[in-house]
DNA sequence: TGATTCTGATGCAGTCACTGCAATTTGGCG
DNA sequence: CGCCAAATTGCAGTGACTGCATCAGAATCA
């Protein structure tokens, strides 16, 4: 990364918790671009700069999975639960002093609808990265079946997520491999009669 | 479903097909609100007594499963693939007709930022309400393992969504449930070494 | 060091999305 | 025909967002 984009990432930063923290004082409806723009100090137009509009602003710039820990994962030996794993661990560590940032921000999106339309949508561009990776893994494996798959380990991940950065369950890691080992009895719920 | 009720569904569709046909004609940045209220022969002002904003116009009212077809679902007593067959199979009915439109919808939200995220969002809604269908079918299951359920049934059935509105499958219930089937298979990579 | 050049920040002016309110019309119903 | 509730509309105002021209700072090079 060059010097330059830590700097961009960093002036991002600094606007989303800006965004947020006057959101959580007085909702999302009732403050300006030009409030959050002056509380993260810079000018209302270079608000626009980073966000195309308020709402992207409290998403933040968003994360992908770390590249070299995704080369890792595609070339991994193990069982894809395994390998899972450590991608997820690697991933989650970088975001470890933001909990009670992102808790904040999801108890936002769920009073906001606009919010909550932007979070699922980081949800389901998680997926299609995912969908990706999984697919560079598994490469001789039906594309449908790649994004049925990469669905349920979103929705698993998500669930951990959720109850780590809601203060519910401490380790997220170990919150997340809980909810990925359900994944296999859920499907088999499907063919079952009642 | 009261007359008043109908006549405002109707509206609504109008809106909607209005705001369509000109954003597939001229692009979704390159038309107004007055230009869409002014095609579907309302008023400004009434557009946002139907949506709130520019792009909820393309997205529509945003359907439920039929009431019915959700009471069968839930005291079904054949497998869960089976039930969820004919559950799809009354929700999609509703919209045979609309299949040229919903082309163009999904085209659209190809190109817009806005549009893909509200689209993903009007997805995991549908998410939510699968999941809530699952619980009260299923209500001694780990709510975890439900919500991970209804993902992969939606991620299924929206593929098929998409191969039947873009003309690639003619049937969107066999496309459906040949989805569906493929969820099993996939959960079953999550255990296996490669 | 001083000239240059390039990136990012800013101010300004304008357009249009969107809202609240108050008035009017419409359509159903006795 | 007359009444009521729902739907439609106009208007005026706020603020989100854009294009453009300019400006400050930092890196590069002679």
């Amino acid at each position: 990364m060059s010097s330059s984009s830590i700097r961009r990432y960093h002036t991002a930063k600094k606007i989303q918790s800006a965004a947020i923290a006057l959101a959580v004082k007085n909702g999302l409806n009732n403050i300006t671009t030009e409030a959050i723009a002056c509380a993260a100090g810079v000018s209302a137009r270079t608000f626009f700069n980073y966000y195309p509009y308020k709402e992207a602003a409290l998403m933040g710039p968003q994360p992908d999975y770390p590249e070299d820990a995704a080369e890792l994962f595609i070339n991994g030996t193990g069982s894809l639960l395994a390998d899972l794993r450590e991608l997820i661990s690697v991933h989650i560590s970088r975001f470890l002093h933001e909990r009670e940032m992102l808790g904040h921000l999801l108890k936002l999106s769920e009073t906001d609808p606009k919010l909550t339309a932007l979070r699922n949508n980081a949800v389901l561009a998680r997926r299609g990265k995912m969908a990706g990776l999984l697919q560079r893994r598994l490469p001789d494996t039906d594309p449908r079946m790649i994004d049925i798959l990469a669905s349920a380990i979103i929705a698993a991940t998500n669930n951990a997520t959720q109850s780590w950065a809601l203060g519910v369950s401490e380790d997220f890691v170990e919150a997340a491999m809980e909810n990925l080992s359900l994944i296999l009895p859920a499907a088999r719920l499907l063919e079952e009669d009642d």
